[in-house]
DNA sequence: CGACATGTTGAACCTCATCAACCGACGTGG
DNA sequence: CCACGTCGGTTGATGAGGTTCAACATGTCG
């Protein structure tokens, strides 16, 4: 683990390439080029909207490893790329993953001074982030950006509560499976060709196995016991340690315990 | 458990005592008699809007043990009394709570056609509950109620994420102290002079063994043998098997690991 | 009174944590 | 170039914490 790198606004202004302030009612062409412009909180914003924020959007880099935000720090930002954990900590050092966000996925706990977790880049992570005070003005002259983030919390809250169901009910084996399941479910069609109604997938894990011990309340080594499990089993596939492959969705999807 | 009893709009009507329909701009009678009426939802709406919300809401009793929604089936309500669990299911019947709402919590989740658990009755529950439609109406006309709602989401998810490091990695004597001392922290101060500043609760507790276990991820043999075991080390004293004394709360606190 | 629900306690078992050794890949410095 | 440390991962042996199964106690309700 590194030291904590906190996302200021000084260090984004340093950081970050300024972008240019449009007058015209266009699409900023960096938004216009953006991964995530259609699926992350920007699709519901018009052009104009998003000249706003785009005055006041940075882009940033997180290598690996390196903590976005601890308590009492917030970050704004949309998910580029890359994948961020939320953890929370025991005074003993125990550790749990209770959040794991992906592209177009929104960081950041608004409506509140401080962040009660961190959020650590578990990948190389790009963000396209935004000062604390302009998003808050933002997000009073918008209301559809609220709506939105509104209704993003309530499905982090229904995702949250079914990973209590998890922790607190599934055996070591079924908790390894539920997360290859989820993972496999959004894996993107990248390099194979599958889509949603296939009954394969391959994906490279965007996690270590004490990540996914972190995530599944268990140790690295019982992950790893379970992982070669499923293996021996024939539900997955290993091709390097983090190339998954998964032939038969559903059978994955049984050992997941519902 | 008892047959499922959901909360449609005819029943409610029928179950329901309709309210006086006022056409002054004073707080509507039923309202001022509120126990909740500063602390729920409510706190943010002005007297003219809480009369339109008068309007359409049923007082509702629901007995211990009855399920007020289940899945597929949406209730809105506030809780005046009682306390309502939210639980998730496991195909072959494992269960866990995943979250408890005490008054003046709010029920539902809005911006969905269903919700993806149950909610049940802890206790004999009363309810100031609204129809679907009409209270959806309500929120789009109130940006203040949606944004205190949206308020109250960010807290439950504040809460869950606290709840899953407790599920993932605490110890079960770890995980009855810490549920204990939530408890004791939001008892409120009835029967003996206590505030929140003092170092010592006592309550009812609010649920079964059976019920400890589903929301601590454990089982109501290991429940029992965990409070057992907080009484004879004197962290905490019975009274009844429910009634619950902490002579300590800063004691309780530690046991709870953090 | 018997039936039932709630709770406690005991004994045996088993899953998973703990501690430890080991492996291959990688980067670095002598 | 190779020795060395580090990091991520696997595997094994052992045991503790919790589950499971079972008996029993208590209180309540018909």
């Amino acid at each position: 683990m590194t030291v904590p790198v906190l996302l200021n606004e000084d260090m984004l202004e340093e950081a970050g390439t300024r972008m240019e302030n449009q007058t015209t009612s266009q699409l900023p062409a960096k938004c216009d080029a953006c991964v995530v412009r259609h699926k992350a909180i920007c699709a519901v914003l018009t052009n104009d909207e998003l000249r706003g924020f785009n005055r006041i959007a940075r882009q940033r880099l997180v290598p690996a490893g390196q903590v976005i935000a601890v308590e009492s720090e917030i970050v704004f930002a949309n998910i580029m790329e890359g994948v961020v954990k939320l953890t929370e900590t025991l005074a003993d050092g125990r550790q749990q993953i209770v959040g794991l966000q992906f592209p177009p996925d929104f960081l950041g706990r608004i409506y509140a001074r401080e962040t009660p977790y961190f959020a650590e880049a578990a990948t190389d992570v790009e963000l396209c982030s935004f000062p604390r005070v302009g998003f808050e003005t933002m997000l009073e002259r918008y209301p559809g950006l609220q709506r939105r983030l509104f209704e993003n919390t309530l499905d982090e809250l229904d995702a949250a509560r079914e990973w209590m169901l998890l922790l607190g009910r599934k055996t070591a084996q079924e908790k390894v499976a539920s997360l290859l399941f989820m993972i496999a479910k959004r894996a993107p069609s990248v390099g194979c060709a599958h889509g949603p109604d296939m009954n394969f997938a391959t994906f490279s894990l965007p996690l270590t196995r004490a990540d996914l011990a972190d995530y599944l309340g268990l140790t690295l080594e019982t992950v790893s016991r379970q992982i070669t499990k499923l293996k021996t089993a024939g539900i997955i596939e290993l091709a390097d340690n983090r190339e998954i492959i998964v032939p038969d969705i559903d059978a994955l999807e049984k050992v997941s315990g519902a």
